[in-house]
DNA sequence: AGCACATAATCAAACGATTTATTAAGTCGA
DNA sequence: TCGACTTAATAAATCGTTTGATTATGTGCT
């Protein structure tokens, strides 16, 4: 039998109706198993809502699997490029760092689009908990690279010629603030429900993480000084 | 033929009282629940880890949901304790949050339930993005007040009567760096991984913790002093 | 002590339901 | 007619759950 996934590329021809079949499973898929995980996520559950049969899975992408990794890698070159020269030398650090979280806090676009954004997210925080051999690619291409410029970026206005783990810990924390945002949406709305639905809560929230991140490095820089009579135990033996 | 002292598995202690099959049953669907998910969990999986026949899950659970709901809240009054009193009034602010990093680091104890704890944490991080029934319980009664307590003490050290929104959304970066140790441990390890395996990772990564609340915590109390020659952006009213 | 009975715990086997994967035939527009 | 896509049905595996039997332990009665 022919395999299925030899054929030539559906999506090419537009159709006058609207998103393929293609692309509406896709992106209900991404719904359904950023909500759900992959393996609540049941193939029925996905076609009935893309609106196409069971069959088209397999005739699309294989198998269920497949799909997923579709899912999972599919809008990264979107992401690589949303990043945009977040790290250039020339900016100043309030600006490059905004730069870095605005796509993170699902802000490269308005409205609809954010909500992907959102979704994509959340299955790139339920891959670092539990991380399939798709992710690994997902981080050494994409995630990899966007570490190193921020940690570039960290340590140049730390006046440091390499990043050393210290840094890194830095970069951490702050992309932890930032995913925190998608991560506990559900508790915030729980504990602090206004600080999701204030008026113009998104550029609240970047501005604020723009300066937990000034403050952060800032507070970086002073560890550094020779005089240091802080309470950070001084012997840094290893 | 087989008799109760020489228990099936090795992870029962020998002697006529190790740990219970009820017991070792919730270790090993602690542990399998955190890596796999709910769903993905299976009975028999678990059942064969904790060297327990299916049916006991029947027997001492009801169901699969029982068990997970048992693996949930059971760790609900040692995580009460173990923040015992972060909030005191009469404590400097770096113990005081120290005191509250420290067991979502799971440095309460040593070795051994270190990786209990994490497993825990695991769970509470997936149920973050996917809340179940029975997490609400637990944020309700858990989550919810040592929140209430973190942002009474963040609104004390500011020389505010009451928390607002601001406050609580420190309180929510804070545990953000923390979760972020359990989060992203695997990325942590392939994009930095000395920061993990240094020597008394542990305990530096708590002090360092402490050093970003507090740099955060100066950064909030400096951006409500009615002048404000801050390097954070001059239009932060609104 | 010896016997009968009750309870708790565990076991192997199987049940019914649901899942994904797969196939074959059909529809419809260009 | 050809290719894109749908429909319906089946196969095979797996899931959570349930059952009935079995062992170990305890308990009360004579």
């Amino acid at each position: 039998m022919s395999t299925p996934t030899d054929s030539p590329v559906p999506c090419a021809l537009p159709g006058p109706s609207g998103p393929t079949a293609r692309e509406r499973l896709v992106r209900h898929a991404t719904g359904i198993f950023a909500a759900k995980g992959f393996a609540a996520a049941g193939t029925r559950e996905i076609c009935e809502a893309a609106g196409v049969n069971i069959a088209s899975i397999r005739y699309y992408f294989g198998d269920k699997e497949g799909l997923y990794r579709e899912t999972l890698l599919g809008p990264i070159a979107e992401a690589i490029t949303a990043f945009g020269g977040f790290d250039d030398p020339g900016l100043p650090f309030e600006d490059g760092i905004r730069r870095f979280f605005a796509p993170i806090l699902g802000m490269t676009s308005d409205g609809e689009d954010a909500a992907s954004e959102t979704q994509v997210m959340k299955l790139h925080l339920r891959e670092m908990l539990e991380p399939s051999g798709a992710f690994r690619e997902v981080v050494e291409q994409t995630i990899a690279p966007a570490h190193r410029a921020l940690v570039g970026l960290l340590a140049r206005h730390c006046a440091l010629a390499e990043p050393d783990d210290d840094i890194h810990q830095l970069a951490f924390a702050l992309v932890a603030m930032a995913h925190d945002y998608c991560l506990s949406r559900e508790m915030m709305r729980l504990l602090a429900p206004g600080v999701l639905d204030r008026p113009r809560a998104r550029e609240r929230t970047l501005d604020r993480l723009v300066g937990f991140a000034r403050a952060l490095l800032d507070h970086e820089r002073a560890r550094r000084l020779p005089h240091d009579p802080e309470p950070t135990p001084a012997n840094a033996d290893r």
